[in-house]
DNA sequence: TACAAATATTTTATACTTGAAGTAAATGCA
DNA sequence: TGCATTTACTTCAAGTATAAAATATTTGTA
């Protein structure tokens, strides 16, 4: 006889991956709806607002609209309106590009740094919170796997380009 | 000197697990960015849609409305919109519940059943297809950890309420 | 039996999302 | 230079999403 696995016998390939992707939805959502409330309650704001100021943080140059949308995976169109209502807040501003005018850079304006920041620490410590049965090396390692899935998926994008 | 890890050095923990949300949601976005295009272009329907036939389909006695979206964990008035279209089309019917004039109970038609089977096949493939970089055991195990947070986050529900 | 509270669902208002069509500007090349 | 193509962005229509208010019905209990 082989080794047999701790639990319930595996399935066939495509089956546990189809279970590994359900759990990973769920899990997912759970995750997604607790930042979901959290943000609506202590800041009023949502979790694609956050998003793009996040986004925003970490170039402090200033992104073009459609940089926004390739670095969030959201339709162009999507950004605009998001990115209207953070402007008339005040949070971010509207650049003209220099020998474009097609194309703004959006930047983070003072405020919407403050802000931001008082947001991301919350963030971080909403997510630790949730993910408190990782301590940082099983984190990690999980953190690895994901990247396998990453590679794989690229992999496959490319070939079916 | 102690054992250091392969690559970076370990962050903190509240770190860790901040990137290893930050991966999550990623991959997350890839798999359902993905799927939504293979629905859309193979069958001309969307996730949600999907996600409601699937959960239906797990019942052949049906649903009530409030259970779907217990189900799917999306909000109540949203599952009504869905549910409207897909009975316009056939897929599913409302059926009175005895007894309860409030409730009714939701139920694929033959065609319903029909169509979700061979969508669902193709998800499945999809699904593996895409999730081709872990094999049945890897499959298994990854998806074990993320039972762990579900637990996790289950627990924490539970203390915050 | 009355009737307040709870339950099941729909409706409403607002925001997010996509894909496609539209507008304006920049680019490539005959 | 002239003009088709591409690029950057916005607008639009339809669908998805939430929370909160509204409606209808059932249940608990005095």
């Amino acid at each position: 006889m082989t080794i047999s696995p701790s639990k319930a016998p595996l399935e066939t390939a495509s089956k546990e991956r189809l279970r590994l992707w359900l759990r990973f939805l769920k899990a997912s959502r759970s995750v997604e709806n607790s930042l979901r409330e959290n943000l609506k309650a202590e800041f009023n704001t949502t979790l694609p607002r956050f998003d793009v100021l996040a986004a925003l943080s970490r170039y402090a140059d200033g992104l073009k609209m459609s940089q926004i949308s390739g670095v969030l995976k959201v339709s162009n169109g999507n950004v605009t309106g998001i990115v209207d209502r953070l402007a008339e807040e005040g949070l971010l501003i509207r650049v003209p590009v220099p020998g474009d005018r097609r194309a703004s850079l959006v930047r983070l304006t003072q405020r919407g740094q403050e802000e931001f920041a008082r947001q991301a620490a919350a963030h971080e410590a909403w997510i630790s919170d949730m993910l408190s049965g990782f301590d940082a090396e099983s984190a990690r390692a999980l953190a690895d796997d994901l990247q396998t899935l990453e590679t794989s998926l690229t992999a496959r994008r490319a070939r079916d380009d």
